[in-house]
DNA sequence: ACTAGATGTAAACGTTTGCTGACTTAGCCA
DNA sequence: TGGCTAAGTCAGCAAACGTTTACATCTAGT
């Protein structure tokens, strides 16, 4: 469904920040998005309450229906964020820094860190809408990837490195999950250095430069 | 009433011999815990439902509180059995033949298929019990995945060969995740034979053949 | 200042969840 | 056979879930 919200009427004194209106509906709608975001990848859809959500993002309950229309409609807004930063890392990334751009990726662990949002990709929510939100993800992303180290589609043979693509992503995906969720050490205490070179010499492996 | 042995070890899954007994405390585990497994690796932890499982089972839901004590129970049963498996493959088979183990471990994506194990160590369930247990079965297979290629504990700069094994044991079961679970095309769709390939390059990369 | 609509609140709805206790039935031995 | 125990069934509980409804309060435009 297209069920919009009463469009939050920010077109209002554009470019305020320092005034903060008590009442912002679209400053809300973030909060729940940012709050969302880290719950279901913390915890998995299933486990992540509603009440978890607006507890953690200092709202009201109802306010996730009344601006995502549902729960499922929630997460599907937390996946077109993911997907949208995610494409824009594995997008404009020159094709020899790819290793360091998802090392970037994966060793932000922040709280509203960049990992929680490829964590995100694997978590399921039982939304068949969901689903597909995320294998477009994933497939469109991948193929930025393997175009990178010369993929074009269609070609005869190419399927190989796309292939190859699929799996240095799940790669990432994996490291990113066994770092934040699972917290499984020392892995999950490596740093951004400690990353990047079994990173490099991972997605090397996978897709030769050419 | 010709005798039987009270226990029959029953070791298969869906073949039914004539000489079923209708009540088997042995086999009705059994069956609970195939059918949990599949549950909790496709679905997670929170999204399955005891009566799921029942059903699946062709089993009283009453009985998993009886065999199991809870759901929280079955989950943890299901994590050992995962972990035995698992530990099982990287712990007898030789240092080179490894990614054709894992390979062979992500390609069987039958129901039963031990992917479905793979899939399973990283569906957290928020019991502490069972975080620890997956946490166990994790860091005991990529001790012994890195033992293979010469690690040692304790040794001064091994700690670099410990956390490239669980980067490729996170690679592993990504892989399987994107496999069986998102169901990623074409990765969903390749081949044991497809996968070997890719899997060796990735492996020896992480973990030089020493 | 007044009002209409946007924004937020509180409480409850109906359903589903994991689990339990009392019950019935099948298997086995004396 | 009779009877005792293991194995399985059944109905239902209390809690938690997502969602909705009715209401309160703030903000913006006139």
């Amino acid at each position: 469904m297209t069920a919009e919200p009463p469009v939050p009427a920010t077109g209002d004194t554009a470019g305020e920040p320092a005034q903060r209106r008590r009442r912002d509906a679209a400053e809300t709608r973030q909060l729940l998005l940012d709050a969302a975001r880290q719950r279901f990848a913390r915890d998995g859809y299933a486990a992540t309450t509603v009440r978890d959500i607006a507890d953690d993002a200092g709202v009201n309950v109802a306010l996730i229906s009344r601006y995502f229309t549902s729960k499922e409609g929630l997460f599907e807004a937390c996946l077109r964020a993911a997907g949208d930063e995610l494409r824009r890392t594995t997008g404009q990334t020159p094709a020899d820094r790819v290793p360091e751009a998802i090392a970037r990726h994966i060793a932000d662990l922040g709280a509203a860190g960049l990992s929680s949002q490829l964590s995100l990709l694997l978590r399921s929510s039982g939304d068949a809408g969901a689903d597909e939100i995320r294998r477009g993800v994933l497939v469109r992303s991948s193929e930025q990837l393997a175009a990178a180290r010369g993929w074009r589609p269609g070609e005869p043979g190419s399927e190989q490195l796309l292939l190859r693509a699929q799996m240095a992503l799940a790669a990432g995906i994996g490291v990113a999950v066994l770092r934040s969720s699972i917290q499984l050490q020392p892995l999950s205490s490596a740093t951004e250095q400690d990353l990047v070179g079994p990173l490099r010499d991972l997605v090397d492996a996978l897709l030769p430069p050419h």
